[in-house]
DNA sequence: TAGATTGTTAATCGATTAACAATC
DNA sequence: TAGATTGTTAATCGATTAACAATC
């Protein structure tokens, strides 16, 4: 049964299934059940199946699913076929590390530009974007629309960044700041990666070892 | 009542809790009840204190809680005071945007060092951080373990690296490969940043607009 | 004191797992 | 055909929300 409304839950666990069935394809693997699927990824077969009919029905009885379909279908699912246009807003160490080390056109976005306010970084290119000025940007995109924005500037210029980029449209971001945006405007989807978060819970699981499991 | 087992959702909140008792009580907000802290962070009062009911009774009938000391609370039950130690493993450009950017103090971190394998990176040094050889590991982590080791490597290399490592006794990885590591050694925690997928969530959140809300 | 707000118990909701008829 | 495995419905489990007595 086709749903309406998909939980994160399950979107969250798409690019894995998406990833593991790329690794699959790549060894040469041509079907696979939700049974061994899910022992190679350590949850139950009935998740998976549960989360494959949220979108439709890919597999066949008696045989499994053939890896490199449902791999198309979830990337589909995903929109890695739909190229999405990004620019990198801040480039910074991190906004560079990410032009030059992130494949994303793997992920089906196809990078059109970076923007930073710094005299340095100005006029320079990565990976072969040009980086150009703040200042342009309301051109640029009046020109050529985007769908994402990545976000690596200082923290306190996030919001009032983002607030300027959702008045020239752009709908997506992929943030950085460590700040929570938030926008009135309906339909503007923030994607946080937030590091501190992040170490922050695995210093809390290293502080806290889990209990010992008892001879049951 | 105390929990023994504090499930993964509520860990994941703590963060964001810190962050935004943080924010608070550098504005000079003294106090705070469940109720305005939900408003401002969009949960329910009911979720704030289940959450915090967990670690113990940090409120005050009548009065509500006392931002510093429950930020302090929650930054001690997170490990921020215990000073963990923790090394760059992979100085790429992601490795060298952490060493120059990322406020390891804050979260309770001190990096201990950093290594790499290639001429180019050894030697140099990145915010104070000199870039050791790899082969110089097994000697420095036998002299000053660390807890935490965050893995900026390529991809191919990330399992045989942290395999390694976990024989050196790291039991820490804050993982940025995009690779699903695992170990057989207990209590080895890993933290994953997984870019793609991140970006995939935003990709599909793009790619399928939220059903409008009818008019109800 | 009266009002406010906690910590906790109970109710609800949603997500995961199990079971199984359908069928390749 | 018989065995395997799906998609889906039902059962279970866990997390979120609501309610409220305790009390500052």
């Amino acid at each position: 049964m086709r749903k309406e409304n998909i939980s994160d839950a399950v979107i969250r666990r798409l690019p894995r299934y998406y990833r593991q069935l790329s690794e699959m394809y790549a060894r040469g693997v041509v079907r696979v059940s939700s049974r061994s699927l899910g022992v190679e990824m350590g949850i139950t077969a009935s998740q998976i199946r549960q989360d494959f009919s949220c979108f439709g029905e890919f597999g066949q009885q008696g045989y499994g699913y053939h890896v490199d379909e449902l791999r198309r279908e979830i990337g589909h699912i995903l929109g890695i076929d739909q190229d999405h246009r990004l620019i990198v807003v801040g480039v910074g160490h991190l906004g560079h590390a990410l032009l030059q080390n992130f494949p994303f056109a793997r992920t089906g976005f196809s990078v059109q530009g970076a923007f930073d306010v710094s005299p340095t970084v100005i006029g320079t290119a990565v990976n072969g974007v040009e980086v150009r000025p703040m200042e342009e940007i309301e051109a640029s995109l009046r020109d050529q629309p985007v769908d994402v924005v990545v976000l690596t500037i200082p923290q306190f210029v996030a919001q009032q960044t983002a607030d300027r980029l959702i008045a020239l449209g752009v709908r997506g971001f992929w943030n950085f700041t460590n700040v929570e945006l938030s926008s009135a405007v309906p339909g503007v989807e923030f994607e946080n990666i937030h590091f501190a978060d992040s170490l922050l819970t695995l210093s809390y699981r290293i502080a806290h070892p889990p209990i010992k499991e008892e001879n049951p």
